[in-house]
DNA sequence: CAGTATCCCTGTTGATACTG
DNA sequence: CAGTATCAACAGGGATACTG
């Protein structure tokens, strides 16, 4: 029930998916929020987004990540249809991962998530305001 | 332990804080993402980036969250500093919370999340690459 | 190789009642 | 008003061993 009472920014909600009075799994900030949410999940992303990869090197390259937590994170990731699976005739068997174009997209969220963080990490450390690229 | 045997995308990844095998907590995506994450965190900030707000309004504007749930994200929030809160004098006690400047500089990737929401809930319907206002 | 199956353990959330 | 205290319920994650 969304609130009428008050003005909404239109920047950061910019319509009335983002009004809600308690979390909704459909309200986009909880969308994206669910895609890369979980222990593991953007460090699969970040190897996925370098390129299709198969499961044992999806492990050589997380090396700590336990097999069922991996198997989790591909399942979750493709049935939100932001991986796709593909299995490699020939033995041993391989599988292959890759990122879908749904999955592309979470690319330009993930590069503001790293921006953030660097500025939170500013901030932290009490650094004066540092030159931000070409603005300011 | 960073990897060497293999190139890194340097929009993705700038800088070797985010070349790890694991989760780190001092890696930018994570620090980004832990600051929003927590079931009604990303509501609570939005709430307070419409302005300061006491303890009171906040729960008038997300009712259904329990007092331990709000005081508990305050408390987080005001760890981390993204948060200030303001006791003012009178009877009865008011408290009043607000954003610091490194709150609102969560601001962006708010932004970022709704609109990488609302790309993925376009994806999930089907719909044809919609038009994308002038932007990125 | 590419996963499942178990089991355990911990942190998180929530309801509710109470206090300065 | 602005919280804290308590307790119950549950989901997420990890270690390990096993299978097609």
């Amino acid at each position: 029930m969304p609130r009428t009472d008050t003005r909404w920014d239109a920047e950061l909600v910019p319509d009335a998916r983002g009004r809600t009075v308690r979390p909704e799994p459909d309200c986009p900030v909880e969308v994206a929020l669910a895609a890369v949410s979980g222990r593991w999940t953007t460090l699969v992303l970040r190897e996925l987004m370098h390129g299709p990869a198969s499961y044992g090197e999806l492990r050589e390259r997380l090396p700590e990540i336990s097999p069922k937590v991996l198997a989790e994170r591909l399942q979750t990731l493709g049935e939100r249809e932001l991986v796709a699976r593909e299995r490699l005739l020939g033995f041993p068997v391989r599988t292959s991962y890759r990122l879908t174009p749904t999955g592309e997209a979470l690319r330009p969220l993930l590069v503001e998530l790293y921006r953030t963080g660097v500025e939170l990490l500013e901030h932290r450390s009490g650094a004066a305001a540092p030159p931000r690229a070409g603005n300011r």
